[in-house]
DNA sequence: CAAAAAATTTAGGCGCGTCTAAATTTAATA
DNA sequence: TATTAAATTTAGACGCGCCTAAATTTTTTG
């Protein structure tokens, strides 16, 4: 079995190999890890060993099929915990993340399976993130940011790229929460901002900032 | 705040304390933690240095004030995770202490009250001990052990002394729950083993192995 | 009550995950 | 392309929590 540590370092390697895909760079990863880059080869090397990782010293890092298998394993419980604390717990989604962070790391597959089935087996975490499945393999879900999308459309809300606090309470205060269906009405040429139309009949404009960083379907 | 392992050492301080009062013994400490005398020496002084036990060499060690405040709160949150565990995830009572092991580290006193909340802030955890308040003070309940009730008494199973698994499981298989009313109708002069009365009808042996280790009201 | 036994602490060391400083390799640029 | 800059790795160290072996203190007992 593998450490909190370890654990840790699989899920960071997973989420920026598929963020920009191709080798995983030893700095970003002690940007994401907050330690130095010293840290990170010396961890690398022993993720190496374990045969988690390919690593070729100074070319960067990519998980093995059980490396991204384990990482998955990962991904799904913090995601699960997520649901678990915005659902029954009534935490906000933007508070939740540090706690599952350290939930993630309680290794007991009974727990894991019987959590799964009390919160009704999600397929999506309350960012719109989708839960891997058991088996460790991701569902691949295709959606388009707001920012892509073009006047009269009337579109979803189904996730977020940004996870920070601040922005989902930006989205809150915006009225903007997932299932939330936008009609987009204008987009200006000037700064790329775009007014939707809510359900509820409210208008408001988004910023490029943030329509970059919302999903629709 | 106080690393997972000092944390395991204060409850695990503070269970000795109440078992045989008067000072707890580094052995009897190095076979709770399941290390060696030396090591808890070392942790007894860390632990000393930070005012959580009174500590004098070759004597023994007892909590502070402070200490047992700090071991009641990890206790009320296993003893939370449990009842967790059981009435929500639907785990026996036999299954739950290793994995409210590792959730009691999890250091969020928002999760914490949530869940508490959430559980209905419940008094006593699956096996009938009583949760620690909020403020860091064990509710004191008085029960008798099942092995020192007379012929004619009819009593309610409120808790257990003893944790394992196969006790606990023993005690499944007999039909002795939690809550369960026992009308003792014979003590046997031979062995103290007890006869006794459920209100299912049933009637039953109990060696004393096990009325010791149950307690009534 | 002195000697043996038991309990406890100290000394010195180890693996983990981290660090800083220095060496090395790769990438950028004049 | 030669040189500088940036990225990465190695060397050596540290705190944590643990270990074994040896020293010390307390307890037991002949």
């Amino acid at each position: 079995m593998h450490s909190f540590t370890e654990e840790n370092y699989l899920k960071i390697i997973y989420a920026l190999s598929t963020r920009q895909n191709g080798e995983v760079t030893t700095n970003a990863l002690a940007e994401m890890t907050a330690t130095k880059a010293a840290s990170v080869s010396d961890m690398l090397r022993k993720l190496a060993d374990k045969q988690l990782i390919h690593y070729k010293k100074y070319q960067g890092v990519r998980l093995t099929a059980e490396g991204e298998r384990q990482a998955l394993r990962v991904i799904r419980r913090h995601r699960l915990w997520e649901v678990f604390l915005v659902q029954k717990l009534g935490f906000g989604w933007d508070q939740v993340h540090d706690i599952a962070e350290e939930l993630e790391h309680i290794r007991s597959e009974e727990l894991v399976s019987r959590l799964d089935t009390f919160l009704g087996s999600p397929q999506f975490d309350p960012h719109g993130d989708p839960i891997p499945t058991p088996a460790g393999t991701m569902p691949q879900i295709e959606y388009r940011k707001l920012s892509d999308v073009s006047v009269g459309e009337e579109v979803t809300i189904m996730g977020v790229l940004e996870h920070s606090p601040e922005f989902l309470q930006h989205l809150d205060r915006s009225g903007l929460t997932l299932g939330c269906a936008v009609k987009v009405s204008e987009i200006s040429s000037f700064d790329k901002s775009v007014q939707v139309h809510l359900s509820s009949e409210k208008s408001l404009f988004v910023s490029c900032e943030v329509t970059r960083n919302l999903l629709v379907n």
